[in-house]
DNA sequence: GTGAAAGCGCTAACAA
DNA sequence: TTGTTAGCGCTTTCAC
């Protein structure tokens, strides 16, 4: 029914090969056969069979990206940046939402034996590291967003836990504070862990003692955030801020101290962590940090892309981008501010 | 390299076809040669070349979605809902993100005649109906989420525009606002339009006048919602209300207002449309009317699908979905609420 | 610079 | 119930 190569090919006067040649625009072809050929495949209106040349070819120009949900601004942005690359460098994406489940990631991952995609981005906090390098060690091609993972060879792209979450402790120290709390996403996470790491540089740095008691985990969910607050306070160990290690955990700190009557920023001085669109509507706007999520996913499906068509020489596989504070008013309370950020 | 059909079948004593027969729990085998078949593919780690399966049986189980901007949250959702029902059904999606360029969107809609997806859903203002058509007469699967087409063939779910935009009026008339604007997003949108219809519908019940003045155009975006807001104020027309054609666009009207000193809801009732995550975190809580996005992505999802395995067999390939006002602060002062809602 | 021919890995029609 | 066989539509050697 549809157009084939070879009824392009007879049209033209050519043969099938040389129209492959000039839709992959090879430089083996005459200018004066090429224009023919593109004139013809425009009068026919044709279009190549997407799953013949992959199978002919070996490769799909498609990249999966693993999230544990599009809805949370931080992931979406993150792919924003994936699809734009990849668009720009005419690879298609394919979006697998695991819906914070595990299982489903893994079956994800089964898009790379089964050649459905030619790489794959993670941008997940669930899959062990033993489970990414069953893949990584049969020859695919994996790479990893906004997590750290033992593992040098696979292109990893992430900020500076420690050094930004140093930075974000010691803002609230500078505004006085000394009874610090600091909330972290699942206890296993070496994200939690770097930033609480960070936390506790800048306590140590003000010698300010560190109590375990003001410490909780959140799971980097608003739920998780809100109880983790709920038994923060329950604890009747007093604290004038607390650091929570993102921003979604934040949106369940304020809704625990609204329902309890903590007032923020006076009561208490909060900070989160990535910046989400929806920080700076909040009342009071967070203080929060800010990931380069967009240039992450750009970077990263940048790099896997170079990596496949081999000009991807560097040793260095690890790439840091620098992440900034953002002071509004939850961590900051002045009179004469206006009213809202 | 990899093992392909034949090995498997060689390594258990069967044909290539009874492997096939076996991965696509086809009927006609016998349990025993299955077991037998699948416990080789288990020890072989067998992944079937999704390449040669598309090629050859002319399906690719992927569906295309095209949004303007995956980091808006209403298109998040809706391909949230795709997504679900796509993986519930052993299909993929290749997201499509136009970053709200026509061009972009035309191109991706290549994707159909390249036969790289199976089908199309269309979640975008831009394209004009032509466009559309051009690929549905030549016989390619399109559905349209959340905007009117006029062409009864094409599946399309959305909700009752007229319907909710006129009952969200009458919540402010109830208020006792008489003097109420309407922004609206393109002027050439359908949906812009058919809100305004129902806005006019519920001021001509109320024997309210319909005053021109009072009507503009946000682009359906922030900062189009920010100037519409402002060139409505200048025009020094009093009014105390306003019911805005997206939640977007009430955030431009938030941002206006706030410079000018307007007090939301004593000096300016508001209420939006899409109930946005952002909108219960604004301050006040915008008032807005639900969008069933998520129940419009899987149940487009799932139309499709049924299409496409010839499981459809209805006439009726319009959905509308039941939408619900959910009233907040911005359209509701009183002075006994709790702080937010 | 161009063409002929082989084959990527699978499924489906037909035969047994 | 199972096997044989012929392609799906393209790219890519290898000749010319």
């Amino acid at each position: 029914l549809d157009n084939k190569i070879v009824d392009v090919a007879r049209r033209a006067g050519v043969s099938p090969a040389t129209v492959s040649r000039v839709l992959n625009d090879s430089s083996l072809v005459t200018e004066k056969t090429k224009r023919k050929v593109l004139q013809i495949i425009e009068e026919m209106d044709y279009h190549p069979h997407a799953a013949a040349k992959q199978l002919r070819s070996q490769r799909t120009r498609t990249i999966g990206v693993i999230v544990p949900d599009i809805n949370v601004a931080y992931f979406a942005e993150i792919i924003k940046g994936i699809e734009n690359m990849a668009y720009a460098r005419k690879y298609k994406v394919i979006i697998c939402d695991s819906d914070n489940k595990p299982e489903k990631e893994k079956e994800y991952l089964g898009l790379l034996p089964n050649r459905a995609v030619d790489a794959m981005i993670l941008v997940t906090p669930y899959l062990a590291d033993e489970s990414i390098f069953e893949y990584t060690d049969k020859g695919h091609i994996v790479g990893i967003i906004g997590r750290s993972v033992h593992n040098s060879a696979i292109p990893i792209c992430k900020t500076d836990n420690v050094k930004f979450s140093r930075l974000a402790v010691e803002h609230l120290i500078g505004q006085g504070h000394r009874q610090i709390a600091y909330m972290g996403g699942y206890a296993d996470s070496l994200d939690s862990y770097e930033r609480l790491e960070g936390y506790m540089a800048a306590m140590k740095a003000h010698q300010i003692p560190f109590l375990p008691s003001l410490m909780d985990n959140g799971d980097f969910d608003e739920t998780g955030g809100y109880e983790a607050m709920l038994r923060l306070t329950d604890k009747q160990i007093p604290f004038t801020a607390i650091y929570v290690a993102n921003d979604e955990m934040a949106l369940g700190v304020y809704k625990a101290c609204k329902e309890q009557g903590i007032r923020i920023p006076e009561d208490l001085a909060v900070v989160g962590v990535d910046n989400n669109r929806i920080t700076k509507y909040l009342s009071p706007p967070l203080s929060t940090v800010e990931q380069p999520k967009y240039a992450m996913g750009a970077l990263m499906a940048e790099k896997l892309i170079d990596i496949m068509n081999d000009n991807e020489f560097s040793v260095n596989r690890e790439f840091t981008i620098d992440s900034e504070l953002i002071i509004r008013d939850s961590s900051e309370y002045r009179r004469d501010r206006e009213p809202n950020g």
